[in-house]
Order: structure tokens, then C-alpha cells, then sequence
DNA sequence: GTATGATTCAAACGAACGTTTGAACGATAT
DNA sequence: ATATCGTTCAAACGTTCGTTTGAATCATAC
């Protein structure tokens, strides 16, 4: 009767750096890898453990094993990255409030912190940032998953930070069209960098998905929505709707 | 041998109309408003006949007879909202032409005639229309599923036409900027739309989610980000990065 | 009333699902 | 050499999946 304790996952990493590898780089990260890129692809529910066993080239317990169920496996390969880029993120606005000496931020400044780091690490397509960020866009988009639950815990505390920036950042913009934006702000970014496919089904002469290029692209288009007029709660608005 | 020809879809309206509904209302609606629920909730894959037919209240072997198989169902029920949907669109834009007499028209109403109604279809809470928002939100993120081809076409038309009066409403701005900044928008109003969870989540004391004045608020943003200063491509921005 | 044809129903089909099992393996420690 | 322990392996577990089947059920047409 053997016992595993999956608790061990993070003093594991020193059992796993005296272990020995029998076939390859250690079966965890390739099973990691290979579900990151299934999951991207089908979604959770379209990827089946055989998939990701025979993708990884490893046998169909060694999930069971490793991570103890495809749920864990799911929250493992969430976590291995979004702490990182959270992380990064608040080093970057760390970096930003330190250079200001207590005056407040220019908003440009926040964006770039925030959004900026998601870019970058869509951009790296070589260890697989590219597809976590369109795992992760795709995660945010469905609604009852667990994995919701945790997303939110990640992000929460690093979400809260750079709302507070913004708040000081625009003193004269309620707090509820600041909220807003950095919701619409999201969902651009997250379109940005996941949803290429959809632009170029209805846009056939689509050339320029130069990386480097998106990110002025997207900065421009954020921080010009940002900034934007107020947007007019009165009944004029009402006509308008009717009008049209 | 029974035989059952499922192209008799369109002409079966009539003979729907002649027929008699053994329990209630039709068994066909029935289950495209239960899947469309259940579609929205857990995806596809995470959605069984089962769940829909018991939610549907129709014997399991229905939705085989009334649409052939899942992946027919599923085509289904976009297909009823998708092409009412895109028509209205195109009959906006149409009025908006009409009434500018040939000349190029204003950037925000055409934005107002596309993202508005996808708004209106969204605030319908009694008919299925923010259901089936929701749903289609879900699916733009999922890159493999053989829906994104049906949604390809169908918006197709749809696109083009918008896309070619925001060229001419904005003769100065390239045409991939504006190419992508439709993109963005799209992306925002889907998360508009869609991620409701996603915002309340990080910020608990989110309170005003009166749809009324999302529709003044999402347009000043599009509004925003579509007339921001066109993006500064030259060596700068690569230091800036390097900088941040 | 009887035949017709569309629809509903209970039951079953084979396939694929996530998970578990117990033996085999292989390097290290004694 | 032998015992130990983490890991891999082939095989099987029971469950659920989408789909099919053939009989039962209904309003209509004759």
C-alpha cells in the first residue's frame, strides 16, 4: 500500500534534483507542457488524460501519480506561471512608485506595468508563455470552472495594487469608470494576444502580426480608451438608444 | 428502416405548424434553449445529452432525432441567434448610409451600430439573448472547435461591410490600425458582455452593474481607443521596453 | 375504423473517460 | 549482494459518453 503525499510539490523539487531521470527530462514538466498545450487547444473537458500521456510520451498513471488527478494537474500548470507574472508585474510597479518618490503615477505608466508584462511573456513563444496566455485567456471566458476560484485568488491581491495606482493616477475619474476600463482593458489585451485566429478568419489580407509591433498597437488603443470621455448617464442618451 | 432527411430543417417550419406538441411547447425549442443554457455554463464538451435533455425535459434519444447528432445541435443554436443578429446590424448600417447621402459617416455611429447591438441582444435577459451573448463570448477563446469556421462565415459579410465604411469614415488612419482596433473592441465588448464574474471577482465592492449605463460606458472607451493617437513604431518604443 | 407517418420512449450499444492496482524496474544506501 | 524507495508500466476498474434501435404512442387522412 503505498502512500503519496502531494503536498510535497514544492520541497519535491530538491527529492526531484537528486532523483534520476530514466527517460528525458523529468516527466513532470514534460506532462506540464504537454497539458498547457492540449488544455490551450480543447479545454479542459476536450483533453483526456490519454492525450496528454501520449503527447508527453509518458505512461497514462504517471498523472495519477505526479499530481494525484486532472484537476491538481490543471491548478499545477496554472500556478507555475501566474505567481511569476504576477510577481512581475508588481516588481515592475514597485520600480514605477519608487522613480515617482510619492507623487502619483502617470497612467500610461500603470498600463504599461500591467498589460506590458502579459505582452511579453505572449511573446515568448519559446517556453511556452505564448500558449499559457492563450490557455489563460480562454480560462477567464468559462464560467463555472474551479479554476475560476483560483484565478481569482492570483490575481486579487496584484489586481488591487494597480487599481490603487490608477485611482491616484486620475483623481478626477470616479472610481467605478476606472474599474470598468481596466475591465475593458482586459478583455482587449486578452483578444490582443489570443484571438489572432478570429481577426484573420473575416480579414483575409491580415499581414502585420509582428509582435513587437503590437505592443505600441495596444498601448495606443488602451490608453486613448482610458482617457476617454465620460461617458453621459443623462436621458440624452436614452433618445439616442431609441433613435437608432 | 426509418429514414429522416435533417435538411427538411428550413421547410419543417411548416410542418412543425401543422403538427401537434405532445407536451407543451415545441420539443425542438426546447432543447435549443436548454443547450444554449447549458453550452454557456460548461462549454460544449463539458455538456452531455443527457444534462440536455433532462433540463429540456425531452427523452434522450430527441435531440439525435430532431438534429442528428450534438455537433448539429450546437450549429443550431448558434445559427438561430447569429443570422437574426448580423441582419439588424447590417439594416443599422444601411440606415446610417441612407440618411448620410454618400458621405462617409461618423466613426461612432458606425461603432454604436455594430457593438450596440450586440449590447441590446445582451441586455435581453427574458428571450436567451444574454444567454446566448455569453455563449458566443465562450467560444470566440476556443481556438480548435469546429464552430469558429461557422462563425467565420457568418460574420464574414457582416465585418466587411463595417470595416469598409471605418475605412472611409477614417481616411487618414492606416487601414491595419483600424483593422486591429476593431479587433480590440471586439475584444472589450466581449468581456463586457461575458466576464461580468471576472471583474466582481477582484472587486467585491462592484456594485453598478445597471446594464443601462454599460451601453454609454463601453462606447466611450471603444470610442476612445479607436481615435487614440496611431501608435509611434520607431526605435524609441524598443528602448522603452528595454527600460521598463 | 384503419392505415399512415411523425414523434416519443425505454433500453441497449460500443467507445472513451478518469482512476486504481500490483508487479517490474533502477539507482542509491547499507 | 541485498534492502529500500521513488518511479514506470500494462492491465483493468466502474462510469459516463454519443448514438442507435425497435416498439409504443399520437393526431390526422382515408
Amino acid at each position: 500500500m503505498r502512500v503519496v503525499i502531494f503536498q510535497q510539490r514544492r520541497g519535491g523539487v530538491i527529492i526531484m534534483s537528486e532523483s534520476h531521470a530514466r527517460q528525458g527530462p523529468e516527466t513532470r514538466i514534460r506532462i506540464l507542457d504537454a497539458a498547457e498545450k492540449l488544455f490551450m487547444e480543447h479545454g479542459f473537458d476536450g483533453t483526456s488524460m490519454r492525450m496528454i500521456t501520449s503527447s508527453a510520451k509518458v505512461n497514462l498513471a504517471a498523472v495519477n501519480y505526479h499530481f494525484g488527478s486532472k484537476d491538481a494537474l490543471i491548478q499545477e500548470v496554472f500556478r507555475r506561471r501566474l505567481s511569476a507574472m504576477n510577481k512581475e508585474r508588481l516588481a515592475a510597479l514597485d520600480a514605477l512608485t519608487e522613480a515617482a518618490g510619492g507623487e502619483p503615477l502617470k497612467p500610461s505608466r500603470i498600463v504599461e506595468a500591467f498589460f506590458g508584462t502579459s505582452l511579453e511573456m505572449a511573446a515568448d513563444t519559446e517556453h511556452g508563455g505564448y500558449t499559457f496566455m492563450r490557455l489563460l485567456g480562454r480560462t477567464y471566458t468559462e464560467p463555472n470552472s474551479f479554476v475560476r476560484q483560483f484565478l481569482a485568488e492570483e490575481y486579487s491581491e496584484c489586481v488591487e495594487r494597480f487599481l490603487a495606482e490608477l485611482y491616484r493616477s486620475l483623481p478626477g475619474v470616479p472610481r467605478e469608470e476606472i474599474l470598468w476600463r481596466f475591465h475593458f482593458m482586459m478583455g482587449a489585451t486578452s483578444y490582443a494576444i489570443a484571438g489572432t485566429d478570429a481577426l484573420q478568419l473575416f480579414a483575409g489580407q491580415f499581414d502585420d502580426r509582428d509582435p513587437a509591433r503590437l505592443m505600441p498597437r495596444l498601448m495606443s488603443f488602451l490608453l486613448g480608451g482610458l482617457r476617454a470621455a465620460l461617458p453621459d448617464f443623462s436621458e440624452q442618451a436614452l433618445e439616442h438608444r431609441n433613435a437608432a
